[in-house]
RNA sequence: CGGGGCGUAGCGCAGUCUGGUAGCGCGUUCGGUUCGGGACCGAAAGGUCGGAGGUUCAAAUCCUCUCGCCCCGACCA
């Protein structure tokens, strides 16, 4: 392929972070801030990907029973120190608030790092009956962390995300919430990102600073590092007893609530860049493409160019007339159709629209309108189609929905693919050691004594840290066996990598 | 926050060692020819050289401080 100036992506093997930033800034997804230390700019066509992100999760999410709201940016900073693993987890990456209107306050807020709480609080007020439970709420919020190192939307220092807190009667009831989000972000994460993750439980080291026990689900990166991709949180009674959440029961005694929160992030945009995207570009999936389909308009004179661009407009109007949508959707997805009628030479645009990541290129010519036909290409060779094809118009606008809904299920498939060649089976350190050494990373089912002393000797010695103890169908299930590190006991096998 | 690298036109960079009119490629604008995988010709616009202070007749260049970005590490969605 061509490679001139224009073309400044550099590949994947050369330097896998320098692709990752040239993805980005040439798809025109974000840019650092600069102004603002650790802060980023999310461009358009980032947040249009950020917004259908959210619009299918907010349907999913309203769909299990749970309303939106919205809390307050600035937090008491007394709050934050209720809960004592809490504070301790959150206190170095605070943004405090210490002057307002001109003076000192006399208690400074934080910046949310998170809202519980904030919410705690106000469940305090709003909860005294087993009646007023479940109590199911999410909000679609910034949050401000003081990183030390960030990256474009995998780790900035205001992000956008949503965050769910619920409040429960027992905790079998909060176990259940737990699981049932963590499950609906895995659903989402492969259904509509093509994005497979691992749906597994955090060690205590890992775990949310106040949760008793914290779920994951776990993306596979290109270069074979894991990326927490969204958690869910079994929040226990901590903060119920921190901000005396409590209700009388149907018995008519006064307990605790329990709780559970839970989160994607901005974060999803940089694992979905980095599960699917190649050295030409962004790959993105047809369900979060922002636009689905280009088509590009040849032609060698006024009169060809007046006559495809007629024939364009009319395909484009059929085409967008197509819902891309799922069934239980609360909502349409139309396709999105773009035409190109700008003066360059074709070749510039399709290069153009492949980095912005556009699944489906149509591009349409004297010929094809002789021929009644459309040339069609995806973004990426896949069993689907490789190459570019020629579809009598007809069949292509009647069969379209499927071509990207079958291209959106490739992609998982080779998703799926990428991950299974970097996940291997280790059993001797040796060998642990020699897959993690440098800078490589790859996904690997090792046992562990459950330790954390043994945890932190492993990642010690190779950065590779566990990422998740997978949930029963989530890893090799293949019963006990013996610690990799310490050569003790072990329950079962644990999910290890480098991560982001 | 420690170690390293880097800030010069929208993007990518040269120029810095050895101080002396701020350059190149791509992009942008205008005109024309082009158009099925990154076109070509002609004309033009565009820069307080990240910022502040200093040394000097003279600073992108030397010195001090500072801000930001990137990589590695510690901390983390």
């Amino acid at each position: 392929m061509a490679q001139t100036a224009e073309a400044r992506i550099t590949p994947r093997a050369e330097d896998y972070p320098k692709w990752y930033q040239d993805v980005v800034r040439e798809a025109d997804l974000a840019e650092p801030a600069k102004v603002v230390k650790g802060c980023m700019v999310i461009k358009p066509h980032g947040y249009a990907i950020w917004e259908k992100i959210q619009r299918e999760l907010d349907n999913r999410f309203r769909a299990t029973g749970h309303e939106n709201a919205y809390f307050p940016l600035l937090v008491p900073q007394s709050f934050i120190q209720k809960e004592a693993e809490h504070v301790e987890g959150f206190a170095p990456e605070l943004a405090v608030v210490t002057h307002a209107g001109g003076e000192e306050l006399e208690e400074p807020y934080v910046i949310r790092p998170t809202s519980e709480t904030i919410i705690g609080h106000f469940f305090a007020k709003w909860i005294s009956s087993y009646r007023d439970l479940p109590l199911l709420l999410n909000q679609w919020a910034n949050v401000m962390r003081w990183e030390l190192r960030t990256r474009l939307f995998l780790r900035t220092t205001e992000f956008l995300w949503q965050e769910g807190h619920t409040a429960h009667a027992t905790h079998e009831e909060a176990m259940e919430e737990v699981l049932r989000i963590l499950h609906l972000y895995g659903d989402f994460a492969e259904g509509h990102m093509a994005m497979p993750v691992v749906r597994g439980r955090k060690t205590a080291s890992e775990k949310f600073a106040g949760a008793l026990e914290s779920y994951c689900i776990e993306a596979h990166m290109q270069d074979g590092k894991a990326l927490q991709a969204g958690t869910s949180h079994d929040l226990g009674q901590n903060f119920g007893k921190a901000f005396d959440v409590r209700f009388q029961n149907e018995a008519g005694e006064l307990d605790y609530v329990w709780q559970t929160s839970w989160g994607v992030s901005t974060r999803l945009i940089g694992g979905l860049v980095m599960t699917h995207s190649d050295d030409d570009g962004l790959v993105l999936p047809p369900r979060l493409a922002p636009i689905h389909c280009v088509i590009v308009p040849i032609y060698r004179n006024d009169e060809q160019r007046a006559r495809v661009l007629e024939a364009a407009e009319t395909l484009r109007r059929e085409l967008s007339a197509i819902d891309l949508s799922e069934p239980d959707a609360r909502y349409r997805d139309f396709l999105e159709v773009v035409i190109d009628d700008r003066d360059m030479r074709p070749g510039a645009k399709f290069y153009h629209w492949e980095r912005r990541g556009v699944p489906l290129r149509i591009e349409l010519g004297p010929k094809d309108l002789e021929k009644d036909q459309v040339c069609t290409k995806l973004r990426v060779d896949t069993p689907v189609q490789s190459g570019k094809a020629f579809v009598p118009r007809a069949e292509f606008v009647a069969t379209a929905r499927k071509l990207l809904v079958d291209f959106q299920d490739a992609l998982l498939a080779r998703a799926r693919e990428f991950q299974a060649r970097d996940t291997v089976v280790i059993d001797t350190w040796d060998d642990f050691v020699a897959a993690f050494a440098g800078e490589k990373s790859v996904f690997a089912w090792c046992h562990w004594d459950g330790t954390p002393e043994t945890e932190a000797a492993i990642k010690e010695a190779t950065k590779a840290t566990i990422r998740c103890i997978p949930l029963p169908g989530q890893g090799p299930d293949d019963g006990p066996g013996t610690c990799i590190k310490s050569g003790r006991p072990s329950a079962g096998r644990v999910l290890m990598a480098k991560a982001y």
